[in-house]
DNA sequence: TATGAATGAGACTTCATTCAT
DNA sequence: TATGAATGAAGTCTCATTCAT
């Protein structure tokens, strides 16, 4: 096996046991076990525990950002949201044990840790509250208070995915999801009266 | 002070100090220390450290029971729902700590932690799910997958309840975001066409 | 026994067990299991095992500092030079644990600790031999290199301090020491011609 | 590169470790990279760490027995003298290295390393002793405990040949050194009164 | 009941040494 | 012979929990 083939199982191995045991509970020499080595081999690839870590939430985010396109208000923009949610989805589909890690354990850590989490997130909620924004403009997003449209979408998703990961197969087609979610923004799902307002 | 007073201070502390550190960096001397009591002193009211986040956990649960109230379809549908997001809205308000704790650094503690919390959200899913299922025989809720609708519900709930706890008074009333939440269930945001479906 | 008591007592056991295998062979476990105590509790003490030795090889340092006057030429030179010499012994006799790690295993720790010492013995050596240098103003000391005279004062000096600590009671008592330092400091011990020069 | 060349080459690496680090902290990697060869390679040499340690110094006590010459009465004495303070010299002068190693790194090892020095200076101070007792009979040694006058002058000379190699070339010439050493033996450099005695 | 000193299991990490290539 | 990846024993330090006062 070579050196890059092992980093990588010793990446997967740590990706299964952070995701089944969140990173306090997960012991070092779990992850070897995980990944058939010794102990102390772990320390020739990563130079710490958190640094394993640190390099799988790392390297998700990457794949986000080059799986979500920005979205072209020229073209077809139903098309393009459903894009976007179709290529989350898909990330998450193909590796399930960081998302996993991502929403359940990722947060907590330890203070810097948290934090980088949560810019994170915030990063990707100030994009789509812009998007929003420039919806607004062209008449395509309801008026209201894009942040707390961007934070309704962005749980909502976090959610759903959870889901998804959690019964990996668990009846619904990912088209099914995409269907379900966009209709959603559009549509909502209560088709009762104003109440109010 | 009394033996109840003594214990309600401890969970009081505790909260503050889970909510800030999460349960691994929360040492049961900072609990202590924030309690303005011995270590030893907090074993004579609780049995260990994780039972004090139990109780945190479990009280916040009940009071959300209480605070919900079944939909009956006979009266105001839309006003009962918003009645229930608006109880939500105030357990947490009342007790942002406790929230913190549960959405930041719940999981992931120990395995059969995490599948404590998993099967409370399981739960609340499953509730809000045959509610909805009910709703769409009376025709107030699309037609579609209604396990999905609940996730997608309670994961917007989730993630707005996180934006209001980090910034408690972050200029949107309460009631602002009652109704944003409602309305967004109702019509959704996006204002483009079907786009395929 | 008292807080400040067992503090003591561990830096006993800690001198005991330093100066028996050095820093690096000196196991904290050691080091308890002298003391009597367990191997945790030495943490509640000092906050690792590097700071029990700074502390004790500093606490000689000040030993020292007291013990060592400053020669006033205007009074009998030789009695005070002699009372210095008897002080240094004395010091060193009351702790020969202690001066065995510093001459035996204090170097090497690390390369700041190795600086500290260094630094110390720079002192004393620029300090003597200021000394020196005044006293060849006086006319009492020879002319030459003074720095040279005061490396070889303080080796001599180590040397001998090891001899004694070694072989604590060697027949030798604490006066025929001193007055064999101060004689061969004041006249040599070859008794041979020049020899060129 | 012969065998016989890559070993010297490796006991060279391992000096300019030791001498920089300590045996503690000098890591065979550390010495193997020094001698640009891999870290297995150095157990094709040396059956393990310490061997490299003690190779060097009882390579450096050799070159010691071979530079000392037993002093011949009959001859000038004096001479003979500054013949081996200025052999002692040399030797460290060559191998400034070994010198710091022997010094500052040597003892603390562990236990039956720190013997091993200790009988080496011991054996040292023994050959001086016998020395000096036949000075005595012969009359060109002074009156007194000769064991004493051994460790004065192995002290001083450990700590001057300290200083030459801190400094390798601090102003002083080899010829000053050796004739400060020797006028020290002969005359002291005090020149005040008996004070007692 | 309250204290806080003491305990000791157990975690992470290092590194001398081994061994397959 | 040379390599350097792999090993695993062992060390330092943390902290939940216990217990004598």
């Amino acid at each position: 096996m070579s050196k890059e083939e092992r980093r990588e199982e010793l990446l997967a191995a740590a990706r299964r046991v952070f995701a089944e045991k969140g990173f306090h509970e997960a012991k070092v020499g779990d992850i070897a076990a995980s990944a058939g080595i010794a102990k102390g081999t772990v320390y020739l690839y990563f130079p710490d525990k958190r640094s394993l870590f640190v390099e799988i939430i790392d390297s998700l985010f990457l794949k986000f950002g080059a799986a979500i396109l920005r979205v072209d208000t020229d073209g077809d923009v139903g098309a393009q949201i459903k894009h976007n949610i179709r290529a989350i989805l898909s990330v998450l589909v193909d590796d399930p044990d960081t998302m996993r890690m991502l929403f359940a354990h990722a947060v907590g850590v330890d203070p810097a840790f948290s934090a980088k989490i949560e810019s994170f997130y915030d990063g990707l909620k100030t994009m789509l509250a812009e998007s929003l924004k420039e919806g607004q403009e062209l008449g395509i997003v309801a008026d209201g208070d894009v942040r707390l449209y961007a934070s309704f979408s962005l749980g909502a998703l976090k959610e759903i995915l959870m889901d998804v990961t959690t019964q990996p197969d668990g009846g619904r087609s990912r088209e099914e999801i995409v269907d379900a979610v966009y209709s959603m923004l559009q549509r909502g799902y209560l088709r009762v009266g104003p109440s109010g307002a």
